[in-house]
DNA sequence: AACAATGCTA
């Protein structure tokens, strides 16, 4: 019985992978109504059979025949009724029914919390949770399981441990349903200490706990922790699925490590799974955060089905390495095949902004204003707004931002600052920025932008202000980091970093490309150094730049022709993509660097950003 | 009646 709902539960899950949650309706009618003399198991038979075909205008004739006949249903055939209409999408149906309902169990309660959760309509969820409560009806752990899934709105934590508060008293705590949840809901609260040990406390440990905690660690971004505690459960006998390989491999994207990724792409196949769409997409994602758009695209090639995801995917891949024309390409196929959505033309103008293609981006932006300006949203616009600050017509940007139909938000106004230091137009750059400094006044990068902008056009003045500005918030930016995988091992370097065991034979190394590229005519730009230090000083904090670091290492440790796959939390600083052409030309090496929102690909002094980024 | 689930830009 059990295996049997576990397989029908697969079954479920495969065929809303394969058709985006839309479940085949029963296309005739089968079925004899029950007559005006029908009793109990009539009803219930008859309602029955509409549930498991999800018959919805059957449905409602039996319970529109319950209704003519003055049959009034015991608690249970109205429960089923209200299965019924929350099985074909028919919620307020549901509700009128529950409403009219004289008395209520526990599972009319929970079918109509989950009818809400499912659909996502968390607020009425949670009242409606609250209102079981107050007529006195004890919750079971179907619905503490339920109502969980409500609880990730803004306020969602103090939900949660309501709601965990309640799994102790009712002693549902290590029911492995309600802790799966509860871990979930901890985790996507960003609470992972409190999901772990939760998953801790659980009895066994079952592929949804287990693949829920180790989804928890890769949304937080803890990517490592993920991967670690994956081989961790693995090798303790872990069952897997293909969520499982999902969260794992979602994990590997924020990693980037090609190598693990390739492993466990090989581990899937040898695993034999059935085909699904989702885990397709997660192995495109990762291989082009990877940085292997070729992988990317024989995944994609290989898919039997596409969902718009795939297509999606694929399109930020070639818009992350700046490949414009492919992104336009696959685009025309894509609209032979599916809907496009918000994403696919957020996807659309970012590669055309990182592929540098000003003109067709903007045809297509007013394309889309014409057609389908429904789907936009201040997203799309930032990508428009860096499009025309690419092509410096920063006050045509100025302008789409004092007329588009959304506030505009920080980020916004940080692309076109952006934009402004590229070009080095410090009117426009002090405009924005003060607009932005109005908004995010604890934004330490912003100040940075202003001050590179002010030390392009020589105002040395308004950079020193600038900089005391910062001093006097003491501002601190996300610590810079960087990393390069070798061998499966991540070597991770942080800014002047004091304390890789290498230490020694990398500063040597990088003083000796220093000497290399500045022969072949490598300027340092000290603008990259806010501090109020002289400029020796400046020099040598540059080299301590955490990107040179990784490239230098990777130069090190791999032969010649070896490409080298540098990765950096945060965006690339002017100076350190400097270096990186110059180590590409005077070295012969690519070097393929992915930053917080891109790929370079640098080969014989050349960047695939066109140097702007 | 119930738990995990892919793509998101400056």
């Amino acid at each position: 019985m059990l295996v049997a709902r576990g397989l029908r539960r697969l079954e479920v899950a495969a065929r809303r992978a394969l058709h985006g949650f839309v479940f085949p309706r029963s296309a005739a009618s089968g079925m004899a109504l029950p007559g005006t003399a029908a009793r109990f198991h009539d009803y219930d038979a008859a309602v029955t059979s509409c549930i498991e075909r999800r018959a919805l205008r059957e449905g409602r004739q039996v319970h529109a025949r319950m209704i003519k006949a003055r049959y009034r249903p015991p608690v249970y055939l109205a429960t089923r009724l209200v299965i019924m209409y929350i099985g074909c999408d028919a919620l307020e149906d549901a509700r009128n029914v529950l409403d009219g309902m004289p008395e209520r169990s526990v599972v009319s309660w929970t079918a109509m919390i989950s009818g809400y959760s499912q659909t996502r309509r968390r607020v009425e969820a949670l009242e409606l949770f609250i209102q079981m409560l107050r007529t006195g009806c004890k919750p079971n752990e179907f619905t503490l399981a339920t109502v969980l899934t409500s609880c990730c709105g803004p306020e969602g934590i103090h939900q949660v441990k309501q709601v965990h508060s309640l799994a102790v008293k009712t002693n549902f705590e290590s029911h492995m349903f309600v802790g799966s949840s509860l871990l979930d809901m901890y985790a996507k609260s960003e609470n992972i200490q409190e999901a772990h040990r939760v998953f801790d406390m659980l009895p066994e440990r079952d592929v949804v706990s287990c693949t829920a905690i180790i989804y928890g660690y890769a949304r937080q971004g803890l990517d490592q922790e993920a991967l670690d505690l994956f081989r961790k459960l693995y090798s303790e006998g872990m069952q897997c699925n293909y969520v499982t390989f999902t969260a794992l491999v979602t994990a590997l994207s924020g990693l980037a490590s090609l190598d693990c990724g390739k492993q466990v792409h090989g581990l899937i196949l040898r695993k034999e799974l059935p085909f699904f769409v989702v885990l397709q997409n997660s192995l495109i994602d990762m291989y082009s955060k990877c940085g292997k758009l070729l992988y990317s695209r024989r995944v994609f090639d290989n898919m039997p089905e596409k969902s718009v995801i795939s297509w999606n995917a694929m399109l930020m891949g070639y818009a992350r390495h700046g490949l414009g024309n492919e992104v336009i390409r696959l685009f025309k196929d894509l609209r032979e095949e599916v809907k496009p959505d918000s994403v696919t033309l957020l996807a659309v103008l970012s590669g055309c902004s990182h592929g540098g293609l000003v003109d067709e981006g903007l045809d297509i932006f007013d394309i889309i204003l014409k057609e389908q300006s429904a789907f936009l949203n201040p997203g799309h616009y930032g990508c428009v707004i860096d499009l025309l600050g690419r092509s410096g017509r920063l006050e045509k940007a100025l302008n789409l931002i004092e007329n588009m139909p959304f506030l505009p938000t920080p980020a916004i106004w940080g692309s076109l600052l952006g934009a402004c230091r590229v070009h080095a137009n410090v009117h426009v750059g002090e405009l924005v920025a003060q607009k932005l400094l109005d908004m995010e006044p604890e934004n330490a990068g912003n100040y940075v932008i202003l001050s590179n902008i002010y030390a392009a056009a020589g105002m040395w003045k308004d950079v020193f202000k600038v900089r005391k500005l910062m001093l006097e918030k003491t501002l601190s930016k996300e610590p810079a980091q960087s990393w390069i995988i070798l061998d499966k091992v991540i070597h991770t370097f942080h800014s002047s970093e004091r304390f890789h065991p290498s230490k020694k034979d990398i500063d040597a190394k990088i003083k000796e490309i220093y000497v290399d590229i500045k022969a072949s005519g490598f300027v340092p730009d000290l603008s990259c150094v806010l501090h109020d230090v002289d400029e020796e000083q400046k020099e040598r904090m540059l080299l301590g730049h955490s990107e040179k670091l990784a490239i230098t290492f990777g130069l090190m440790n791999t032969p010649p022709g070896f490409i080298i796959r540098v990765i950096k939390n945060l965006r690339i600083c002017v100076d350190c993509h400097n270096f990186a052409k110059f180590v590409s030309k005077v070295y012969r090496r690519e070097i393929s660097l992915r930053d917080k929102n891109r790929f370079h690909l640098l080969r014989d002094g050349g960047c695939t950003c066109g140097h702007y980024w």
